[in-house]
DNA sequence: GACAGTGTACTATGTAACTAGTACACTAGG
DNA sequence: CCTAGTGTACTAGTTACATAGTACACTGTC
């Protein structure tokens, strides 16, 4: 599957599994009335116990985005697409104005934090294209 | 005091703390052998429990970055001001990178990632400013 | 009908983080 | 000496998160 979690990332492994599912459905990696891994194969997949992947689901489910076809699994909601690609955005954002934040205070000035942007970006691209 | 903590940052609180203290010193707001605001009275300060607090300063103790002077509180060890910088850099960099990293894996490209940053560091600036 | 595969619900356990409260030894200053 | 202010060290309780295991109702397929 597409999903990476990392334990000690801050974020809470639930959470990982929501915010991913959200990144797929905005990438159109899943598509509107398409079924998602079960539970039980993705917490196999992850090596996540599935009570944890349940959790996540379930607050996709509370959120509109998934809904549950009873004895097949659960379904991407239609229509969801582009409140997904908003939502990344916004989590995204989020997260980075966050670290931002802690720089800023932190004493380091824009031109700082610009360049460790541009180091930690070209890293990442490198380390993805080399896979 | 120059500290700000946000309860749900991902980041546990004590952690924060010990952040924080390692860049006021980065930033030379903190010099070596002065001594820190007590833990009773920084706990007051930033609404934490004194437990949070020591815990923290007992972490930076333990990083040979506070020492201990008896009865009179908790002061910046001598020569640790270089050493907080590159400290600062690597813990700034690693939450970047982070965040970073979870924007790839979500599908944006760098471009809109560069645009992000620039926008949540135009942002916060200007808060900043208009302080 | 039988079976395997779905989601859902429940109780229980363990750990980390935070809070709450108390007690103690030490030092500086009156 | 006495008091107030230090750090330090406990025990306890709460919350959130993750794990472990079990049970149930539903659906599709044979």
């Amino acid at each position: 599957m597409f999903f990476s979690i990392d334990a000690n990332n801050g974020v809470a492994i639930y959470e990982q599994v929501v915010r991913q599912v959200k990144f797929a459905i905005a990438e159109e990696a899943l598509q509107p009335g398409q079924l998602l891994p079960s539970i039980r194969a993705l917490s196999v997949d992850l090596a996540l116990n599935p009570n944890t992947v349940a959790r996540a689901f379930q607050q996709l489910q509370s959120e509109g985005i998934l809904e549950t076809v009873r004895g097949r699994g659960l379904a991407v909601c239609a229509g969801v697409a582009e409140r997904c690609k908003e939502l990344r955005r916004e989590l995204i954002s989020d997260r980075l104005r966050s670290a931002l934040s802690e720089a800023l205070r932190g004493g380091l000035n824009t031109e700082e934090i610009q360049a460790i942007v541009q180091q930690q970006l070209q890293e990442l691209t490198s380390q993805v294209a080399s896979q």
